[in-house]
DNA sequence: CTGAAAGCGCTTACAG
DNA sequence: CTGAAAGCGCTTACAG
């Protein structure tokens, strides 16, 4: 079956039997490229070219063919960190993000990864639990080469731009911007809060409250601004009461649509930062006996699978967030390293209708 | 300021000026073990036993004080995949799940990547948005050395354990059973059905529908065992008329709820198989006009943040997920490579009520 | 058309 | 107490 059985005779010759290997059964040894040159009659060279399709080998077909027989009848695969070692890549991506309990950031990483996957890149995507300590822990990972560039999606810890450049290897932030940074890419959130605003608007809402983000997230301070300039661009008074700060999570939610329904003359609408949040503000609204959309109208940021589900089924704004994640693989991959300067906003945002927004009752709020 | 200066003039001393090198400043070339050594005064090997608290190595507290403030000075930091041809160890994990959008597992990789950093080892989770290519792309990667060991949640194929074997590396599958393996580790789901069937039961129902996952799915198989094996206990007759397979998802509970509705005598409660289908079981129930708990109470199993905010709060099973994925992790740590047996099962579960169950409307079912 | 050789940056017995 | 040397498994100019 083989042609040139082994030139020379090898002294460790006998640390395989290959014809008896099963390819997919466990073993102890190894394969490394030695075997397959070996087993093949070449040299390791010549197979490491096969693998690599170096243009600049010509090699007879048949020749070929024989190795790429030998390195399946082996099941070879070449050693990462030896290919790595020599040609200072890894081909493997780093994400870095807050917390996984997030669905924003499982779309982002969907993208993210198919996007990698495309450009024969792996992504690693890991979390610090919002840990100092956890933050440190994989920065210095990410520091020893393990991956040729790194999305920071990550908690703000005031010390991410330090750490980031600590670690000499291509960065971008993601979905947030950082005073200091010109290496991001974020969404278009003012336009995604343009777009709320004039749903609610259009419906014949006035009185239009704000939910909105911590003050300390970029993307808060963002669709914040977006919610007062559309307001504003409305004709409508800005009431600083109809804005209240919660932290993206559904308690945070629960207890600002709470604070809202005691003030003394209550929103007609509720224009919610996240959908997080927005989970929290429906069951608020539930638990005080407040009907949606009858009574007051909730519309969020962010689209996904369980919005559609929820009680009532929650009108959003669509934000490309798959495509967030895959825009920060191209632009890490493709761009050089540390001079390159990166800003990018994003296009496609859109209102996606469902129950949980209405025209305001006859009589209120207008 | 340093004490030995250089023994031997070295050749490629010019390539770094280290007196100008700030730490955290970027630079270009990157600092080696031979960096550290020279500007340290002393071999590599002294530095790299340093960096490893080689207990083998004595060495004078100055000159392991002398090495490290070099290290700190340079900002050097071991490259990995040096380190891992060496010594043929990567202190990365591999984490294998089939779709970052499901809380669930959001959960499971908490728990893992905690127990990881505690042992020192990096967890890379990626997944494969449920396509075949994106499996075998990972699996491939996976195969190459770049981790010690995998934890497998990935979805089913009917090719895993082949694949798995295939890669040569330890492996263990998480929350799940492979009909051929002894290498899992996997949470009471039969006894969470029974504690969810005898809450039910305990508020007085008997008429219990069960909506549980794919039957291809090993955790719906054994939910679903546990529910006909709890309803028997309690002497309960089983109809299969109440038994609807729906998909894990949102969608998928609410076509489920949706037929078990349309039956001519409809239960008085629900046991869902997880909390995404529950979502959909809650909005099915509200689209229809039917009332939770006052018409039909509904539990799901595995309990997160999620949960207690839903329209209205679900009452559910709180399984240790957290746990599963550290002990995942610890198991594949500790244990011996391809020949360890595998097999674990966890305890701590409980039902936590919320809003969605209560004795059934008198005159119902009973 | 194919092979020999150097070297990526570490770790680790071994020698002194 | 410290240094010299081999080698992990690859890739890549270079020689023939």
């Amino acid at each position: 079956m083989m042609t040139g059985m082994t030139p020379k005779p090898a002294p460790d010759d006998n640390r395989a039997t290959p014809g008896k290997v099963l390819p997919g059964s466990p073993m102890s040894g190894k394969v490394t490229l030695s075997d397959v040159a070996l087993l093949a009659g070449v040299d390791r060279s010549v197979v490491s070219r096969v693998i690599n399709d170096d243009p600049k080998l010509s090699i007879r077909p048949a020749t070929r063919q024989r190795v790429l027989e030998t390195i399946d009848k082996l099941g070879y695969r070449p050693n990462a960190a030896a290919r790595s070692l020599r040609t200072a890549r890894s081909y493997m991506l780093g994400l870095f993000i807050p917390d996984f309990a997030n669905p924003v950031y499982a779309e982002i990483i969907k993208g993210a990864e198919t996007e990698a996957g495309k450009l024969g890149y792996a992504l690693m995507t890991a979390s610090s639990e919002g840990v100092r300590q956890g933050v440190d822990h994989y920065m210095d990972l990410f520091g020893q080469g393990r991956v040729d560039g790194l999305l920071f999606a990550g908690e703000e810890t005031g010390r991410e731009l330090e750490q980031l450049r600590s670690l000499r290897l291509p960065w971008v932030l993601v979905n947030r911007r950082v005073p200091g940074s010109d290496r991001y890419v974020v969404l278009d959130d003012g336009h995604a809060s343009k777009l709320a605003v004039d749903h609610l608007v259009a419906l014949g809402h006035r009185r239009i409250a704000h939910i909105a983000g911590p003050e300390t997230a970029d993307t808060a301070r963002r669709r914040r601004t977006g919610y007062t300039a559309a307001m504003t661009a409305a004709g409508l008074p800005v009431d600083p009461r109809l804005i209240v700060h919660a932290d993206y999570t559904p308690a945070g939610g629960h207890a600002a649509m709470t604070e809202l329904l005691a003030a003394d003359e209550r929103p007609t609408a509720v224009f919610v930062a996240n959908v997080a949040s927005a989970v929290g503000v429906l069951h608020a609204l539930y638990a005080a006996g407040v009907s949606v959309p009858r009574d007051i109208s909730v519309i969020a940021v962010h689209d996904m699978a369980l919005a559609g589900h929820l009680v009532p089924a929650l009108t959003t704004v669509r934000m490309p967030l798959g495509e967030l994640g895959a825009r920060a693989v191209r632009l890490i991959a493709t761009r050089g390293p540390a001079d390159t300067i990166t800003e990018v906003v994003m296009e496609p945002v859109e209102v996606v209708v469902r129950e949980s927004t209405a025209p305001p009752a006859p009589g209120t709020g207008s």
